[in-house]
DNA sequence: AATAGAGCCAACCGCCACTAA
DNA sequence: GTTAGTGGCGGTTGGCTCTAT
């Protein structure tokens, strides 16, 4: 049987003495031509599944554990402004594989990053037919309040460390809008409604968050915690 | 304990771009 | 300009594991 017979190559998953002998094989004739690699490996694979044995699993430097919270901030956001670019996306993120990036964005991020689009979609809507326009020099933000932040985390792909969260009344922007109404259901949807939210909002203040007084440092501290994407589109309308 | 369904992830497939002859 | 070889990328699949019933 020779290598060009059918049945020659060996599929599925790779056993211990094939990673040893590919990365013992890698380390003397580096990481090109994998073809002639393969072959003078003498493992049955094909040159580019040991390209990606090698680049997806037995690299130095690969991460094998968790997505941190930072990371999975950075999938969203390059996601969000380069769409499904994986292999772009993990040049960011030292360690991880295109392939796990998108492994990991099917399985987890998916889903979450629809719902917000949903979400901006209809908040868009709203405001182009209701009387707010949406300057941040219109909106009144009294600072209320801290509450924990895991579930909101989740919703919004935040992370709280460091930061103080605060929650802004939107009394200002009127009652009874669309864009109001909008806002309520997606800050229903989000189950991290405190009690002291809920305290507010028994007195009828609108709960939206935000990270620090509108200022000149917004636009920063936004971006820092990945939600500029997400809330500039309402910030900016207008 | 057995089974079905869902979720996850490693590996494969097909296409495209690039390069050398 | 054409063709063959090669590598890279993104989509898809198969099988394993976990969970619910």
């Amino acid at each position: 049987m020779s290598i060009q017979d059918p049945g020659f190559l060996r599929r599925g998953p790779w056993l211990d003495e094939e990673d040893n002998r590919l990365t013992t094989t890698v380390g003397e004739l580096g990481e090109k031509h994998w073809d002639a690699l393969a072959k003078s490996s003498g493992l049955r694979r094909s040159g580019k599944s040991c390209r990606l044995r090698w680049k997806n699993y037995l690299r130095p430097n690969l991460k094998h554990g968790d997505i941190t919270h930072e990371e999975e901030h950075t999938i969203l956001n390059l996601q969000k402004q380069w769409g499904n670019k994986w292999s772009r996306i993990a040049k960011r993120l030292p360690g991880r594989t295109d392939n796990e990036i998108k492994n990991y964005w099917r399985s987890h991020l998916k889903g979450k990053a629809e719902a917000q689009q949903e979400c901006l979609k209809g908040i868009e809507e709203d405001m182009k037919q209701d009387f707010m326009t949406p300057k941040c020099d219109r909106i009144s933000f009294d600072h209320v309040g801290e509450s924990s932040m895991s579930d909101k985390e989740d919703f919004f792909g935040i992370s709280s460390s460091g930061t103080t969260e605060q929650y802004c009344d939107m009394n200002a922007l009127g009652s009874g809008s669309p864009y109001e109404s909008r806002m309520s259901d997606l800050i229903s949807s989000c189950c991290w409604q405190s009690d002291e939210i809920k305290h507010h909002e028994e007195y009828g203040m609108g709960m939206f968050p935000c990270f620090s007084e509108i200022g000149s440092s917004f636009e920063e501290e936004s971006k820092t915690h990945g939600v500029w994407d997400l809330w500039s589109p309402i910030w900016e309308l207008g």
